[in-house]
DNA sequence: CGTCATTTTGAGGTATTTCAACGAAGGTGG
DNA sequence: CCACCTTCGTTGAAATACCTCAAAATGACG
């Protein structure tokens, strides 16, 4: 089922945050995005897109995460974000991806020709509104990501990462732990750092008592100073 | 006049980058964004709202230079960015503006409730679809700016920033002369480096005879190798 | 022409990056 | 089920680049 829903934290109309919630899509909107919609899974690893590639479709991610990446020529890899549940991806730029797309965990996608979508949106004013909502909230992740990459100390931006990653839904469920489905070269690629200042970091961080990092998680252990160390930067 | 023109290199359907182009809105729909709109001029230094109050406006910048920025704990000053002419400002977050703007030049700005905005955008999906654009728009400016921070080398992040000045109708006209209406302080925070090193990166680009630095304008001396430092990173 | 803000320059400190090597984990095939 | 191999992660030491602190010089403005 295609959804569109976005973080209850910046529920409401795009350009003041508040207003009437409007977290999901109405039945015959969902309809008429799946008649030109194609749903498929995606096994872990494997490209989605490569960025150059004409941008026929665009995606939405109906469960599991994606990274959008770029090889760089000297090597380096600068990973643009990661997309969860009932996120976009496959906005392009002249017609063509700007990025590669991989499945980090396995991964259901909705794809949707570009053409069917936009001549939608403009006969449903109600379905374009989710989509500028979608777009606003893209554009405050971004901001973070600039606020988190700005930090010149490298455990600041991990944990920083880390608060992004900690989903409301969970904070109090899993009690302060965190799933990590993406490689730490994934995350020094998004953080603009080395593997070696993540591993460094990720040290620092565990002798200090602030978390405890398993293979793909992390534990919270003091809360409160962990919280601090997020916005206090 | 409300104008929400967006640079011709993007221009097209926010999903794709192709298609038809729609540049201006129509006359009804600048009509309508008119009556209720207000429009003034700000002095020079003037501040237009302040981080924290409560966002009862859109603005759209009608012309002249903008700055977006938030003061920190620490004393120093993030700089999110620069609004030019059509651009909009004024997202909030639950209903309180993020960050302070303040007028660099001298600007003309069109003051909207979001209160009537957000009824007439509902009413209008073709000027609804004029803001997605500048979401869009707006988002791969933020995506142009991670990828200008993420570099190492402050003389890199500098020319990035003086190439995301040079407009690109004034390519040719102004022979290389880039218009630079903000402070050495405001790059430094908008580069998130130190004003010392916003001031020794252009010594090393002007002993490099790739450009030449005046009090509020640059001239780009070797325009190849100006190109190839803007890619080159 | 004097005052204030902005910008330049210098020297030293500190963080990440680099380069190199080791250790651990996961997947594949026999 | 184990061995092998590839990928991923850890650790160490030196280099690089920016930051910090301090002071002088330049430019704007009344």
């Amino acid at each position: 089922m295609i959804d569109l829903a976005w973080p209850p934290t910046i529920r409401g109309v795009p350009l003041s945050g508040t207003g009437p919630v409007r977290p999901l899509l109405t039945a015959a909107q969902r309809r008429r995005l799946e008649a030109v919609a194609t749903r498929y899974k995606v096994k872990p690893r494997s490209i989605i897109y490569r960025d150059g590639e004409p941008a026929e479709h665009v995606f939405i991610n109906g469960g599991g995460v994606v990274i959008s990446y770029k090889d760089m020529a000297n090597g380096k890899r600068r990973v643009a974000g990661f997309r969860f549940y009932a996120d976009l991806f496959g906005l392009a730029e002249n017609g063509r991806y700007v990025n590669t797309t991989r499945a980090v965990t396995e991964v259901t996608v909705h794809r949707i020709p570009v053409e069917a979508l936009t001549s939608i949106l403009r006969q449903d004013a109600e379905l374009e509104f989710q989509f500028l909502c979608k777009m606003v909230h893209e554009l405050r992740q971004m901001q973070r990501k600039s606020i988190m990459v700005a930090r010149r100390d490298a455990a600041g931006r991990l944990v920083m990462f880390l608060d992004m990653l900690w989903h409301p839904d969970d904070r109090d469920a899993s009690r302060g732990v965190i799933e990590l489905p993406m490689s730490r070269s994934d995350i020094a690629g998004f953080l603009n750092l080395t593997l070696e200042s993540i591993s460094r970091a990720t040290r620092q961080l565990s002798d200090a008592k602030l978390l405890s990092f398993g293979r793909r998680r992390v534990r919270v252990l003091d809360r409160a100073r962990f919280e601090q160390m997020v916005t206090g930067g």
